[in-house]
RNA sequence: GCCCGGAUGGUGGAAUUGGUAGACACGCAGGACUUAAAAUCCUGUGACCAGUAAUGGUUGUGCGGGUUCAAGUCCCGCUCCGGGUACCA
């Protein structure tokens, strides 16, 4: 029979979906729970590319092998469907968002459904649902009302927050700053960085190194907005530690590490003379304390005005100035040359009591630690650099004993800097009581915030470079904030009876004035009044981030609509077992998702600490692309091929094949409906599963889906035909075949390497069509293997075999180690190392005897003669090495 | 600079705890079918050397060392490529 993929995978859709083949049920009663998660996608006009499949085929394949080992299985999709461009077309066209969102969504599921992906379509969320985004909007006014207990590490209720006697004594606004200061959401002047191309406000995240905007390469400058944060440093020791128990891949654990930046060291207070007060600093090297020849202030630093002499002050302010107009890209410049001022003060080192300079410079952060630090420039490579720029001390106070002679001479004299470990000199005060001479890093660091303790000079601290959440946007594609201005300053968070608030009707969609929301033209939608008392909506919306915080706690219960989900189903379905996507989230979704999931865990809406217990990155899928010897891309219609070699069609020149992300530019983009028109889906997901591994990068080559395509035709060729599945009494071979088949499959599906299961399956069928018959039962069983990975062509002959009911409710067939079980083994014989012949041996065979076996055989003697055998080594049931 | 990955035939990639390197597939070559082509099927295919041939030998997992009876796999030192990050005190 003609292997004609595209009526059976149009009749098997149609029946998965009229028979709701893959709806999930909350069977709390008996079946082990799964949940399958992919990251849901951003429904784009351009519809889905090659490396959505990916790992869609993936979850898929788990999902369906699950169900047919007999979890409950939930498995579910739905769209993150607010974000720019929907709005910049609306900008363009006048089309509501909304209309190009829901058009692109309906593409997006037909070229799902296309794909033959089992999920369960009555759970299909959508962010921009109003019946969505109020659940959105009801977190957001949880955070809101919630503060971080520090001792207790946990989120708590703001009506749980103790407010301490000398602020209440100060009244009602002295009592509603506290506890602003302290609410996880909270609404603050902040530097913000401005792209002019977009008009929006981005977040540290979306900022790239080089100062672009991530969306559009525009550089970002520097701005200050009235915006809401949220105060995930407060979670940052939670979720920290939160990665260790996760099953997640290392890299990904590493990366939010990073990101986090946790780093200790110690708080030290410096008196700043002729001022009767003390500046902080933080340090990771406080055992340096007797290196610091001057210290550094950030120009943002608040006290910089205090703190500059007369003398000094018009100097600094023009320092300062200059500062402030420097982008972040300036001040991080390839070249870094070192800048900064003297600000005519001294402060007195607490170790010794030396004066040293205080000065200004930029290469010191406002927003790390304390914005001011001590320097040490013997024994750190930014402080050294400054000293060497501005002529300041250098004083070496550790002895890198194990160094270089050359290198340590120069360390001793001032005249290079070390940062390793070593041996102190010069670290002691007799008056003051302190000595580390003599000791190395790790015993000096201990000692000496010891001793700062004691004297309440300083104290050891934490720090780290996450920073808070920048949680607005300047947009109208986006959750509006529950949020109202009253005329008096007053901010309201809107309780839950007025949720939602949903976005209004706009006829343009312009960013407002002095780069303001859209939201700021929406004219009565604006304007609230109540008891004549007037206020004024919250014109920013949330950014893309926040629907796709909590989507997977919704698909557990999406139609609930006085709970984000049930508690019951929540505990149920609750953590996500496996989830898979791309390695671009490794920090920011899956951060911002750790920490909302944390403060609902704190306020026991959700009954576990982490989201994502298993999370896997597919790699993505590159294609070939050319390029001249110059380097200049040729986009891929203008190529022609010549014996393996690549020509410009018009030009004529030779052009190099190299692999490059799928572009439009570069004309190389697959599109899964060309390859399932052409192949069919069974084949595109195959293919794309047997391509490589899944966590790898690999390019997508055309011939090689061919490659699969015959499979299955062989497959169906070979299966349908009731002359070759009609045999009585199944050979032993196929048999053996048959099971091993079943194990590695099975094992390959549970570890995510489907490219290895698909091969195993390749060779089953070989030997299939080489024995030229099999029984039906035997025919039965490689169905049911298949059908995770090619799930309409096992319906197809699931239904040929007689069966009235989808395959996919059939159990996955048990491997029978009786048919794997031999007593014989081909051993390999090496002598010294290099295989010289094989012999065939029973595996029960004594140790004695095989090397009996070997010595006596014929074929041995040409590596024998003239020899001694010293030993010989027999792993049983792997090689046999003879040494001589 | 720092952190994390990676490097295996012409190509994508296989290879439990160290134990037959190159499974499976693509490509290529030869053959069958065909008037021809496509499709399909069969055979061969890391490189080098010897042999008419069956076969035999040498060599071979980015480079240089080491451990071991045995190294793609473990250790030390590099090179190149990809990703993250960047004055975080």
């Amino acid at each position: 029979m003609e292997y004609n993929f595209n009526d059976i995978e149009k009749k098997w859709q149609q029946f998965w979906d009229e028979h709701k083949t893959f709806k999930t049920f909350d069977d709390f009663s008996n079946k082990q729970k799964f949940y399958i998660l992919d990251m849901f996608p951003y429904p784009s006009g351009s519809g889905l590319h090659v490396g959505h499949p990916e790992g869609y085929t993936a979850t898929d394949i788990v999902a369906r092998y699950k169900r047919m080992k007999g979890y409950n299985v939930l498995h579910p999709m739905g769209w993150d469907a607010f974000g720019l461009p929907a709005e910049q077309y609306a900008i363009q066209t006048g089309t509501h968002p909304s209309v190009t969102t829901n058009s692109n969504c309906d593409t997006f599921r037909r070229q799902i459904k296309s794909l033959g992906l089992a999920y369960d379509w009555d759970r299909e969320i959508n962010t921009t649902d109003p019946c969505y985004y109020k659940w959105t909007q009801w977190i957001f006014t949880r955070l809101y009302n919630t503060w971080f207990d520090v001792k207790q590490q946990k989120g708590r209720h703001i009506s749980e927050l103790e407010i301490p006697d000398e602020i209440r004594k100060q009244g009602k606004e002295a009592i509603r700053k506290y506890t602003d200061d302290k609410r996880l959401a909270y609404y603050d002047n902040a530097q913000v960085w401005w792209c002019e191309h977009c008009r929006i406000v981005c977040a540290n995240e979306e900022v790239l190194n080089d100062g672009s905007h991530e969306k559009c390469g525009n550089i970002v400058t520097r701005r200050n907005l009235k915006q809401w944060m949220l105060r995930i440093t407060d979670y940052a020791e939670r979720l920290l530690k939160g990665l260790e128990n996760l099953a997640w891949p290392e890299g990904i654990k590493e990366q939010q590490r990073n990101w986090i930046g946790r780093s200790t060291g110690a708080d030290v207070d410096f008196e700043i003379k002729g001022l009767g007060k003390k500046l902080r600093v933080f340090t990771t090297r406080p055992d340096t304390l007797f290196g610091a020849t001057y210290m550094v202030v950030s120009p943002e630093h608040e006290w910089v005005e205090l703190i500059t002499t007369d003398a000094y002050r018009q100097a600094v302010k023009e320092y300062i100035h200059k500062a402030s107009l420097k982008t972040d890209l300036d001040r991080t410049d390839l070249a870094k040359e070192k800048t900064g001022i003297f600000t005519g003060r001294y402060a007195i080192n607490p170790v010794n009591g030396q004066e040293i300079p205080i000065w200004v410079a930029d290469y010191v952060l406002t927003g790390y630690g304390t914005g001011a630090i001590m320097a040490v420039p013997a024994h750190d490579e930014r402080d050294f650099e400054f000293a060497q720029k501005f002529n300041l001390p250098v004083n070496c106070i550790m002895d890198p004993a194990d160094a270089d002679p050359v290198l340590r001479d120069k360390v001793l004299a001032g005249n290079a800097c070390w940062t390793e470990d070593g041996i102190y000199i010069n670290s002691a005060h007799e008056t003051l009581g302190i000595s580390i001479n003599g000791l190395n890093k790790e015993k000096g660091i201990q000692t000496i915030i010891k001793w700062l303790e004691e004297k309440e000079l300083g104290k050891a601290t934490v720090n780290y470079k996450l920073r808070d959440w920048l949680f607005s946007r300047q947009r109208y594609w986006g959750e509006p904030f529950p949020v109202i201005h009253w005329e008096d300053g007053e901010i309201e968070v809107l309780g839950d009876d007025q949720l939602p608030v949903t976005l209004p009707g706009l006829k343009k969609f312009e960013p407002g004035p002095d780069g303001e929301s859209p939201l700021a033209n929406a004219g009565e939608w604006l304007v609230v009044e109540k008891n004549g008392r007037k206020g004024r909506r919250e014109t920013n919306t949330m950014p893309q981030w926040a629907g796709s915080c909590w989507y997977y706690l919704r698909f557990i219960d999406p139609g609930n609509d006085a709970e984000p989900s049930s508690k019951e189903k929540e505990k149920y379905w609750m953590p996500v077992d496996l989830y898979i996507g791309g390695a671009e989230h490794a920090v920011l979704h899956l951060l911002y998702s750790r920490f909302w999931h944390k403060v609902l865990y704190d306020l026991d809406i959700v009954s576990t600490d982490e989201p994502f217990q298993k999370l896997f990155n597919q790699g993505m899928i590159l294609a070939f692309a050319y390029e001249t010897a110059g380097g200049a891309k040729v986009s891929a219609d203008l190529i022609e091929e010549r014996e393996g070699r690549y020509f410009h069609k018009h030009t004529g020149a030779e052009l190099k094949q190299i692999i490059a992300k799928m572009s439009k530019s570069l004309k190389n983009v697959v599109n899964p409906d060309d390859v399932v028109r052409q192949y069919g889906a069974d084949s595109l997901r195959l293919y794309e599963m047997f391509m490589g591994p899944l966590d790898v990068i690999k390019p997508w080559v055309d011939s090689g889906i061919k490659g699969v395509f015959g499979f299955l035709n062989r497959v169906f060729k070979f299966f349908s035909n009731p002359e070759n599945t009609g045999q009585d009494n199944e050979d032993p071979e196929i048999l053996k075949g048959l099971h091993q088949t079943i194990k590695k499959v099975s094992q390959d599906i549970e570890n995510l390497r489907f490219n290895t299961a698909i091969s195993q399956m390749m060779i089953f069928t070989n030997l299939c069509i080489k024995k030229e018959k099999v029984t039906k039962e035997t025919a039965e069983t490689f169905a049911r293997v298949i059908s995770p990975f090619a799930p309409h062509i096992a319906e197809e002959l699931w239904s040929l075999y007689g069966h009235k009911t989808s395959i996919s409710c059939e159990q996955f067939p048990e491997a029978d180690e009786f048919y794997l079980q031999t007593d014989s083994y081909e051993y390999p014989v090496s002598f010294n190392g290099k295989l010289r012949f094989k012999l065939e041996l029973p595996l029960d065979m004594p140790e004695q005897e095989i090397k009996k076996a070997v010595t006596g055989n014929p074929q041995a003697e040409k590596w024998i003669a003239g020899k001694q055998i010293k030993k010989i080594i027999v792993v049983k049931g792997k090689i046999i090495n003879v040494v001589t």
